[in-house]
Formats: structure tokens, C-alpha cells, sequence
DNA sequence: TTGTTTCCCATAAAATCCCATGGTATCCCA
DNA sequence: TGGGATACCATGGGATTTTATGGGAAACAA
């Protein structure tokens, strides 16, 4: 699970250190590498690794070749994606064309959100993220809010009922 | 569950240790570790095992990708949070970031919430103790309150949530 | 050539591991 | 019930490893 924020500078070779972390999450894909691409509602750039883009394909495949969102989504997410592979000190390379989506110059920060994590540059998340706690709490002062994230509720429910989920949550690395 | 509350000391190198019996809780977690986030609405830690941030990811995960409040918890929660790992002896280094958010100089105090954790500043901890206490008080005067609490009825909840108190009940000598 | 990309090595800082120690709680047996 | 032995816990400090990052040499393309 890709988890916490860090910043990491983007030297004169756009390399940027992917964070350990988030390496460790990846140890088990075929290719050392991740999946990157930008992201088409925002300045923002979003990636992981083998799963991440296996998930975007399936959602794909199922609406059927002849769809038309089946279609915009090929392009916007497959045709803009890059396999970046790491360097043997776990570095990528950032595609010029990906720099400037994100506006990334100097530093960048990235952002685990679970299955996948967003690359911002650093100055623009830094102010988003204080943007966002704030609007998490005044979400939670507003019982209909509360209501729909649900509390974690569920999953205790499931785990309980469910010896495989629960064994699929120890043996990690999900 | 995690339960009752204690003061750690901090050392220089931001090492802490944690409660041994909230370690013995984490017992068969995949990782012998805990997650931590600054929490959003508060100058404090709070945390737990694998199981608590995993209830967090599928809060998020149920809401779907384009939800806005999905997208917030997953900065302010997800984005935040961090992996510690224990050393030999049961400790976990606090990042900055971390130490800075809860004003932690010296002393930390845990405060075991049942399913997860929360750690202050010990000097701020101790104020909010008595706060909540009379803040219990008062609720228990307004009724509404009071019957949303229900009072420990939903005995079938109970029994689900400890295996050791079902397999009490199976043995018959209640 | 010239610019670009890929691979490899070097280094400083930071995170992590390992061992030692004092104190406290627990156990056990007379 | 006392009192000693034992195990466990919290904490300190040094040694080692990992990480992030800079820069150069070799391979490749235009």
C-alpha cells in the first residue's frame, strides 16, 4: 500500500528518487518499474505499479471495445501511461512531456493514496494539503458526511464473517 | 484491543516506545508495526495496526475514485499516514513532521481508543482527560444521547467483535 | 559531431539494527 | 506471606546499513 507524502528533488537529468516505501510495495511486480501517467483532471501526475495499471485496463476491457468511454479512456490513460524502470539506486527517469503536465521544476512531491499515488510539484501539494485536512474537518462536523464515509464499520463486519479476507489482509503488501 | 494510557519518554533520536501491551494487540499483523497520521481536527497522532488503516482505505475505497470526499480523506488520512516499524526492543522513531504536528517534546502520552490510538503531548493529553470526562457527564444528562449510546445491549456485536468472548459463551459457564 | 539516454561508482546524511543497563513487575517456593 | 529469583519492560548509545543525490563514463540517436 502506498502510504505518506515526500519530496524529492529532480535533478539536471529529470531522475527523481521513487520514495523506499513505496519501492518495497513494488518488490514483488515483473519489472522494477512503475506506471505513470498525467492525469486528465488535474496539474498532477498518477502512477503505481503492475496492479495499478492492470486495474485501469480491466475497467477498459469490460465496457467492451465498441464503447465510446471504453475508447476515450484507452487514449487519455493507456496511450499518455510510461513504464519508467528504476536505475539500481531506485531512480526513474521523468519523460520531458510528463514534467509539463505536472509543472514539476526542481522538486516534486509524492503523495500515496493506497493502490496508486500522484506526483505534484512539491510547491502546489504543499498547499493543497492543507487545503484538504482543512476540508476533512469541517466534513466531519457534518453528520450526513460522517454518515456516508461509514466509519470503518464494514470491513470489521467482513473480516469478522471472513477467515479468507482476513488472511488476505496479513499477508500484506496489498 | 488497545486500552488504558501511558506516558513514554522521547529521546533524542525521536525513539519512543510503544505501550508493550499495544504491541501485544499488533501480535499478528503482517508487519510488526504501527500506522500513524497527524490527525486533521486535532494537534495529535492517531493510530493502530493493519487492521485500522484498512478500514480507513475501504471507507475511501466504497466512495469511489471521483468522489470529492474520498479525495480528501485520501490526502488527509492516507497521504499523511506512515508505517513505523518496531526495533528489537519495541520502539518506533517518530518522523518530524510527525512530532511537530502533535507538539511532542519529551513525554508522549498513548491513549488506547479500542480499535486504534491516539498519541499527545503528555501535558496536553492530561487536560483533555478531564475534559472528556465531563463532557461523558453532561451526555449522560440529555436522553437522546443516552439512547443513542443504547447501553451495551447488542449483545450479538459484542460476541462478534472477541472470539475469546464467544468461545465463553460456547462453554456455557456464564 | 552534439545531444540524449543508460549504466555505474562515490558520498553524506539519515534511518535502522544491535547490544547493554537499570528498573519494575511477576513468579515461585520456602 | 515474605523474599529472592526471574522475566519483561523502558531507555541509552554505538555501529552498521540504507537512502537520496551528484557526477562521470559508455552506449545510442540524430
Amino acid at each position: 500500500m502506498f502510504i505518506s507524502t515526500s519530496e524529492h528533488g529532480v535533478d539536471a537529468k529529470n531522475r527523481v528518487s521513487v520514495p523506499a516505501n513505496y519501492r518495497a510495495v513494488l518488490r514483488n511486480d515483473p519489472h522494477d518499474a512503475i506506471y505513470l501517467f498525467p492525469h486528465f483532471s488535474g496539474a498532477y501526475l498518477e502512477g503505481g505499479g503492475e496492479l495499478f495499471i492492470q486495474q485501469y485496463r480491466a475497467d477498459i476491457a469490460r465496457l467492451g471495445r465498441y464503447d465510446p468511454l471504453g475508447q476515450i479512456m484507452e487514449v487519455a490513460v493507456l496511450g499518455a501511461a510510461r513504464r519508467l524502470d528504476f536505475d539500481s539506486t531506485g531512480r526513474v527517469t521523468l519523460p520531458k512531456a510528463l514534467i509539463e503536465h505536472a509543472g514539476i521544476s526542481g522538486k516534486a512531491a509524492f503523495v500515496g493514496c493506497g493502490s496508486r499515488f500522484e506526483i505534484w510539484n512539491a510547491e502546489g501539494q504543499a498547499a493543497r494539503e492543507v487545503e484538504m485536512r482543512q476540508a476533512a474537518a469541517k466534513m466531519m462536523q457534518d453528520p450526513e458526511q460522517v454518515a456516508r464515509l461509514g466509519g470503518g464499520q464494514d470491513l470489521a463486519t467482513l473480516v469478522g464473517n471472513s477467515p479468507a479476507l482476513s488472511d488476505l489482509l496479513k499477508r500484506g503488501d496489498t
